[in-house]
DNA sequence: TTTTGATAAAAAATCGATATTTGTTGACAT
DNA sequence: ATGTCAACAAATATCGATTTTTTATCAAAA
């Protein structure tokens, strides 16, 4: 059946390949957001069938990554300043919502957890490329609310993570991020969190957003 | 392309109406939390072909209602009572945001949309069949939400509300919704929403998501 | 000129067949 | 008896080709 390698060397199907190279692909805006996306013109690219195609831009829809026009194919999801504010509105209020059922699970498994993972994606901040950083940032965020022990809120805080990310890449091509001092404020999150003190970590965590969503919105300001 | 003729008559693409059979199917337990969905078994069923199938099945999958197995294909999402609840809980969370939001917007044009949208629950309630009502009542209560100008929002929503059906149908065999007093309920949820008084209404929403829970806990006890 | 309608080209959607994987059974050795 | 392994059966995943739909082109008519 055609098995592919991934890269850390697991097989996987070509479906699951074609889904993860796609959405990559839109992320970093190598698939402009709004453009059409031809099956054709994918499946020479991506070096497989049709099928896998298909169905990976389908499970794409439900990440709100790509749109399904009635019998004309699909594109990659427009995006708008308005889009982006619901974004960032929606990421405050769920994540809010996890983060402070996660601390309320606190457990010292977890704690370990969140350090490891802050600690890896400060060593990603100074030693790392673009990709290394984007994963172990979110790899943090999401560890922050991994101990909420509620799927569904979950995933929808890692789907709006990643349509966030889409307008960090079209704001400056994903490069200048780190080069605000984003290290400080992650840390007050990070030790509120440990401390237990859940009001302080949404507090930080919000602050956080709040601060990057302006940072971000002057060079989206022309969508 | 095999053109299907949906029931109203407007063409639809194979992909869809083996989607919108399959939602139906599962929602209803037609096609039971858990089992296992062969291909071949549902190509026949549905006498289409296994991309349409295969397709649908990927859309299905990120509205959370069908699981995809490594290699080993798909099945009809599980069904537990920790599930339920966190449905319930996230159900209330976001629905009130999307309620205020909807209220704050508040236009005349959408109050009629809301009035009309009631009456005919209650029309229906009182005599069309059980789809016919199911149909009504996600209507009426989209409609409440609608206003709100958060596409993402109304769409986990939306979501939340389908995956509860299913608890419903569960349940109960989805009959005896409708012997209990709703429509009271329904009734003080668009007296406040139409009074504008965002507050009321959330309360009025809230309360109604709660007592249907605590209705519906004692049956799906056992899960 | 603008509109209309037919025609041709491009693309999407679907089908049928094939290859690959998973699961199952049962003989054989331990 | 129990565990292992090969051969077989079932089901998935994928490909290549076909059908259908949409889009583009262009000539003729208003």
């Amino acid at each position: 059946m055609n098995l592919m390698q991934h890269s850390d060397g697991k097989e996987t199907s070509a479906t699951r390949t074609a889904y993860l190279t796609l959405r990559q692909m839109i992320l970093t805006g190598e698939l402009a957001a709004g453009e059409k996306l031809k099956i054709e013109q994918l499946r020479t690219r991506l070096d497989t069938g049709a099928s896998p195609v298909r169905e990976a831009l389908s499970l794409l829809t439900s990440d709100m990554l790509v749109e399904r026009l009635d019998q004309r194919g699909f594109r990659a999801a427009p995006a708008s300043l308005a889009n982006f504010q619901e974004i960032l509105t929606l990421r405050c209020a769920l994540e809010d919502m996890a983060l402070r059922q996660s601390i309320a699970n606190a457990t010292p498994d977890w704690e370990e957890k969140l350090v490891l993972s802050h600690h890896r994606m400060k060593r990603a901040t100074a030693d790392g490329g673009i990709p290394e950083f984007e994963e172990a940032h979110k790899a943090f965020h999401m560890a922050l609310l991994d101990n909420a022990d509620s799927p569904i809120l979950l995933r929808y805080c890692g789907q709006l993570y990643d349509l966030n990310i889409r307008y960090r890449y079209l704001a400056a091509a994903g490069t200048n991020y780190r080069k605000r001092n984003v290290a400080s404020e992650h840390e007050d999150i990070l030790d509120a969190a440990v401390r237990g003190d859940a009001s302080a970590a949404s507090d930080a965590l919000m602050n956080h957003y709040r601060v990057t969503g302006d940072y971000l919105t002057a060079p989206l300001s022309d969508l």
